[in-house]
RNA sequence: GGCGCAUUAGUCAAACGGUUAAGACGCUGCCUUCUCAAGGCAGAGGCAGGGGUUCAACUCCCCUAUGCGCUACCA
């Protein structure tokens, strides 16, 4: 039988992580069996319908690269299909008619199992705890019950995977298969992400957008790896893995039934790693990219930092930042004047900050030109030596000179991007600076 | 309350009856070092509790506790 995935999200809200998990495992399900994998919309509520929701799922999915076959399923534009098979229903009395509902007559007698296909383990549920329930609203749409049962009977989805919190719901969903005379599809139950609060991750607890992720600078790569690692383990064991390794080595088998609470922390974590093995060209180009994208915002001041300037500055931090944003308040003193604070000089170790500052512009000043790593190295080694300072002091000064800060990109590389004269200034205006206060 | 699913360190997790109970993030210390990172090394930290079954239980069964989900003419 041909693998047919679907992910059927409800346009109630942007797509959240939880939701990118789960179009992320039919994803790799249907791709792993060479078979299909679509998307369906479930927009049957109109109460809850957000406007701009399922732009926002296509778009973040196409983002993520979880590309789906063919063209998306609205439920809302086959009414006349749930109707139809409502009808059907009531005309072979499994299902009635009361509030300008239609309701499914539930069987009450025995069991209803089912095999997860997650660990294979068997869920089951006395049929006299279920009761009957309303499968077309009597505003003419379907509930979900009836719509998925329709919908993946009729594109023949197997397996249907879906979040844990559809179990409660598989008698339902069974006895109406049994009701078409239908074959009943095999189900995987994904376990729920929770919060940090422990509750599950839903856009009703106003769960994060997966596009706000994008926003705040974070790898699609990244963000599909760590999802993946929540809830599963590659045999193979590896942490790092991209999406056709983990076409490869996906079965739903392995993927474990316990809830997962979503850790940013962990995220960040990976971001960098993809970010560190990025080549540098090609960071240049996801950072230009990122910049462009939401400058809207105000991470880009007065067109800085320039397609060249993130050149220039791509070696410096790389290994020093974790999302895309990072960027900007990590170089923002490359192109912008500082602004000191005494209390920052005070800090240091180095004893009389506006003499040896002095030193420094006179050292500066005399200093071979054009100005490269070692010769500024070696100068200001030199003069810690001769006033009895240590070299790590001197630099530090000058460190906070040039950038008000005490943590910046590695100190010799960011002199040579700002350049001669404008180190020179800073260095003067810090020595002012020392001296009004 | 009822029904269902689950329970390995702060978090993600491996283990599929026999291991000194992996690994990763985070944390701590050390090394490296112009700061911060990155990198290297080392370390702390765990099978929810109780009963069974078995030669042997993290693993199977039962009970309790706890967590989560569902309990809508929401999905």
């Amino acid at each position: 039988m041909k693998i047919k995935t679907r992910f059927a999200p409800s346009p109630t809200g942007a797509l959240h992580i939880g939701g990118v998990r789960t179009a992320l495992f039919a994803y790799l399900v249907a791709r792993k069996a060479g078979g299909v994998f679509s998307l369906r919309i479930e927009d049957t509520d109109r109460a809850r319908f957000v406007e701009g929701a399922t732009e926002d799922i296509i778009k973040t999915l196409k983002w993520l690269g979880l590309t789906f076959d063919g063209e998306p399923i609205y439920q809302s534009e086959r009414l006349d299909l749930y109707k139809e098979h409502a009808k059907k229903l009531i005309d072979s009395g499994k299902a009635y008619e009361k509030d300008g509902a239609v309701w499914f007559k539930i069987d009450l007698d025995g069991k209803t199992s089912i095999v997860d296909l997650v660990r294979n383990r068997k869920i089951e549920f006395e049929n006299s705890t279920q009761k009957d329930f309303v499968i077309l609203k009597s505003d003419g749409y379907p509930t979900y019950h009836l719509a998925h049962v329709v919908d993946d009977h009729l594109v023949e989805t197997n397996p249907v995977i879906r979040g844990a919190e559809w179990i409660s719901s598989v008698p339902k969903h069974i006895q109406l298969f049994k009701a078409f005379g239908w074959q009943v599809p095999q189900y995987a139950h994904l376990p729920i992400i929770l919060g940090t609060d422990r509750s599950k991750l839903s856009k009703r607890h106003g769960a994060k957008p997966a596009s706000e992720f994008r926003s705040d600078g974070f790898l699609p790569e990244a963000i599909l790896n760590f999802m993946a690692l929540l809830g599963w383990t590659p045999p193979s064991g590896k942490e790092i893995l991209s999406l056709s390794e983990m076409v490869q080595e996906f079965d739903l088998f392995d993927v474990n039934n316990t809830n997962a609470i979503f850790d940013i922390t962990k995220l960040e974590w990976m971001n960098g790693e993809y970010i560190r093995k990025t080549e540098n060209s090609n960071l240049k180009v996801k950072i230009r990219n990122y910049l462009m994208d939401i400058s809207d915002n105000t991470l880009v001041k007065e067109g800085h930092p320039s397609e060249e300037e993130i050149e220039k500055v791509v070696p410096l931090i790389k290994d020093r930042i974790k999302t895309l944003s990072d960027i900007v308040p990590l170089t923002d003193f490359l192109w912008e004047k500082p602004e000191y604070d005494k209390e920052i000089f005070k800090k240091l170790k180095v004893k009389n900050c506006s003499e040896t500052l002095l030193k420094i512009a006179e050292k500066l000043e005399k200093m071979e030109k054009p100005w490269n790593t070692e010769i500024f190295e070696k100068t200001f080694r030199e003069l810690a030596d001769s006033i009895g300072a240590k070299a790590g002091g001197v630099f530090q000064l000058i460190r906070v000179a040039i950038s008000g800060q005490t943590v910046t990109p590695p100190l010799f590389e960011s002199i040579e991007i700002i350049g001669e004269g404008e180190v020179l200034k800073r260095t003067k205006e810090a020595i002012e600076f020392l001296q009004a206060v």
